[in-house]
DNA sequence: GCGTCCAGGTCTACC
DNA sequence: GGTAGACCTGGACGC
């Protein structure tokens, strides 16, 4: 879809803020779209604000110490005022400008691994996008697979039932709506994304959001954490590990992977039989890390080959 | 080249 | 309520 119109706003986010870390993450994280581009200090990323395609060109025009941001954001058609307003809105919370670090720094710089994350990664911002669709796919293809297989299945999906937002001679094709995919047979994103049994479960999911809606995420974040983690499981292929993922509130999502990492960091060593404890190293990060334990998680992910040389331990890269 | 194992979980039937 | 087994597919590995 071609996006001619566009209107520019400067945001200011709460200081610290590293645009080059939140926008980019160390890990490879995307912003909203895992087929975005970003080139000589600009990024152009696609999303959904108030259920229109929107094209977004952002660059830095400050520091992390005084950040500013300048954002080009691209429609189909001239939007009116109110809804203008209301994307600046959306906008500045999805790219976590309006999130307050001190007090997780302040917890961070007192515990003997975060407090070299959060040294190695300062003003890197926690981002998400407006619904939980995205996150909600993202978490179902992950499940039981490797990272080769998830990002074959992850670009085919983007790439055959995604948008395509065209604007500022760039492509960049979104996360596919429910609508889209409460459409397309179970049977047919099998086969042309090799999704396996994951196929059904979307299809299942498309099909509920897409028929009984569900909240945004700034209407989650109003709600209790354990409230949202409940409505979370009710959703077809929605787990623990999955809701933790998805959770806007911010959950501990240890899988085998980062059970192997958390389990070294805890205890020392990687656990013998992985599955068997993955309780246990969740329950000891919550315990360590209470209503932080996501910004942990997050920072700890994002740092790991830093990590890896300042505590001396083998932890396993992505 | 071929067979086997298993991977960044979830669901369901069964006890 | 707890738990074993099934679930798609393809990369990694051993032979």
């Amino acid at each position: 879809m071609r996006l001619h119109s566009s209107f520019t706003v400067r945001i200011r986010p709460i200081p610290p803020y590293s645009f080059e870390l939140t926008v980019r993450k160390p890990a490879g994280w995307p912003l909203f779209s895992p087929l975005e581009i970003s080139e000589g200090g600009i990024t152009w990323t696609a999303t959904h604000l108030e259920g229109e395609l929107v094209g977004i060109k952002l660059s830095s025009k400050g520091s992390v110490d005084r950040p500013l941001l300048n954002a080009e954001v691209f429609t189909k058609k001239p939007v009116p005022e109110s809804v203008r307003k209301r994307m600046i809105e959306m906008t500045t919370h999805e790219l976590g400008a309006d999130e307050d670090l001190s007090e997780f720094y302040a917890m961070a710089r007192q515990d003997p691994f975060l407090k070299h994350a959060v040294d190695d990664l300062r003003g890197m911002h926690n981002t998400m996008t407006s619904t939980i669709f995205p996150d909600a796919v993202l978490a179902i293809l992950l499940q039981m697979t490797g990272t080769k297989r998830f990002e074959q299945m992850m670009n085919c999906m983007l790439a055959k039932y995604g948008d395509r937002a065209e604007f500022d001679g760039r492509q960049i094709a979104t996360w596919p709506t429910p609508e889209k995919l409460a459409r397309t047979p179970a049977s047919e994103t099998k086969k042309t994304c090799n999704l396996g049994y994951r196929g059904d479960h979307i299809y299942k999911l498309s099909n509920k959001i897409a028929a009984d809606g569900f909240p945004s995420m700034e209407e989650l974040e109003k709600l209790s954490p354990v409230e949202v983690k409940e409505m979370l499981l009710e959703l077809p292929g929605i787990g623990d590990y999955s809701a933790d993922i998805i959770n806007p509130h911010g959950g501990f999502p240890i899988d085998v992977w980062s059970g192997d990492i958390f389990g070294m960091l805890f205890f020392g060593k990687e656990p013998e039989h992985v599955k068997k404890e993955l309780d246990r190293v969740k329950q000891e990060g919550i315990r360590r890390w209470g209503k932080w334990s996501w910004h942990a998680f997050f920072y700890v992910v994002q740092d790991l080959e830093s990590l890896s040389k300042k505590l001396g331990m083998q932890l396993r890269l992505q």
